[in-house]
DNA sequence: ATGTCC
């Protein structure tokens, strides 16, 4: 009989921290896994689909499933100058970034500026869209500068406006995952080289959609596109002292800078990450989830308003034409963002270099009133087809 | 997370 030695597991939160026992299983699930050499949880840890997300897994072996769908899953931070607008007035200016911008038909669109000619893996689709889910696009102030050296060198004062893009590789990513999973399932990459070769172009397509998405709202809000003062991903996987490492909602910790997201309704930190081999040198990624989304709508719809949501105790507005994402992105939903941070500095992974607090928080775009009469129509239609079709 | 499972 063999018994295989479990890797080791680190959690990086205080007990002030409350991390899900689900979350937890999950990276003792993980660190039992062939190869496995060392589990970081990170104090945004909680649940995820097969992997728990707030993770760095060193392994010897590489896992698509440990860095998940959204591959080059990240954010970004671009400064923005603005003249003197409210948010209500600035979050009616922001387009419609479901809708993708298209090489052809939107040839002359401004915002491709930014991408040169290079399309990683010449996948069109989606371009310029921030998806759902946490994703999102927000103006922001910097509102406390923590370290007044290190802002500087970032070009960052009290005051500034940033536009902030948490948004990944849409489909391209997700395709790259399903190749893998519908042939090998939850196991290792069969060819770790063709895989990585993928992953990187869903890197970078992450990074040039987040430019993409910048560039957009930059130009409707009648500004000049900028380059980021910090971009990192959150989701992948890199080749660090020779073993692989998996980060799934971790952002690398290795002396780059970081923001680390709040929510839409509290600030967020800009940190100088400086995590060491215990923490598989990585840094949390936000304030992670404390509720599931099934719990958050749930217990949002009692709770609280669909006016209260959109409009924050920061006096931030939300865009978000869908209701129950609306719900599932609630503050409420998340952790404290300084419990977050607290946990990072006391175990010397990263030191704050600013916060940020939003003005507008665009997810979706709003509906127009012709948009939920017809919204309401077909919802009735359905119903009644239903209901004709049980007689 | 995802042109998504009815």
């Amino acid at each position: 009989m063999t018994v295989k030695d479990s890797a080791t597991v680190t959690m990086f939160a205080s007990p002030a921290s409350w991390i899900e026992s689900d979350a937890v299983a999950q990276c003792h699930q993980v660190a039992a896994l062939e190869g496995m050499i060392h589990v970081a949880g990170m104090p945004d840890l909680h649940p995820g689909k097969g992997a728990p997300i707030g993770a760095a897994m060193a392994s010897s072996v590489l896992y698509p499933l440990l860095v998940g769908s959204d591959i080059g899953c990240g954010i970004a931070v671009f400064p923005i100058r603005l003249g003197r607008a409210a948010p209500e007035k600035l979050a009616r200016r922001f387009p419609d970034l479901d809708r993708a911008l298209d090489p052809e038909r939107d040839a002359d669109d401004p915002a491709w500026d930014v991408a040169r000619d290079d399309i990683p893996a010449g996948h069109e689709e989606g371009l310029g869209t921030v998806g759902r889910g946490n994703h999102f696009v927000e103006l922001a102030r910097v509102a406390t500068i923590e370290d007044p050296g290190h802002a500087s060198r970032l070009g960052l004062s009290a005051g500034d406006l940033v536009l902030v893009v948490h948004s990944g590789s849409r489909g391209l990513g997700e395709r790259i995952l399903r190749a893998h999973t519908e042939v090998h399932g939850a196991g290792p990459a069969a060819d770790p080289v063709a895989y990585l070769a993928a992953h990187d172009d869903a890197v970078r397509w992450g990074s040039l959609n987040r430019r993409l998405i910048a560039a957009r709202v930059a130009h409707a809000l009648g500004a000049e596109p900028t380059e980021a003062v910090v971009d990192q991903c959150h989701n992948l996987v890199e080749i660090h002292d020779g073993v692989y490492l998996h980060r799934k909602g971790a952002a690398p910790g290795d002396g780059r800078d970081v923001l680390v997201a709040g929510t839409r309704g509290t600030a967020s930190y800009l940190v100088a990450a400086h995590a060491g081999a215990a923490a598989n040198h990585s840094v949390a990624h936000g304030a992670g989830r404390k509720m599931s989304r099934a719990d958050a709508l749930r217990r949002g719809r009692a709770k609280h308003t669909v006016e209260q949501l959109r409009r924050t105790p920061v006096g931030s507005v939300v865009v978000c034409g869908d209701r129950q994402l609306l719900f599932e992105e609630a503050p409420t939903a998340y952790k404290r963002i300084e419990q977050v941070i607290a946990d990072l500095v006391g175990h010397d992974l990263a030191t704050p270099v600013a916060t940020t607090i939003p003005l507008v928080t665009y997810k979706t775009p709003d509906l127009s009133d012709r948009q939920i009469r017809h919204n309401r129509e077909s919802r009735q239609n359905r119903e009644s087809r239903r209901e004709r079709g049980r007689r």
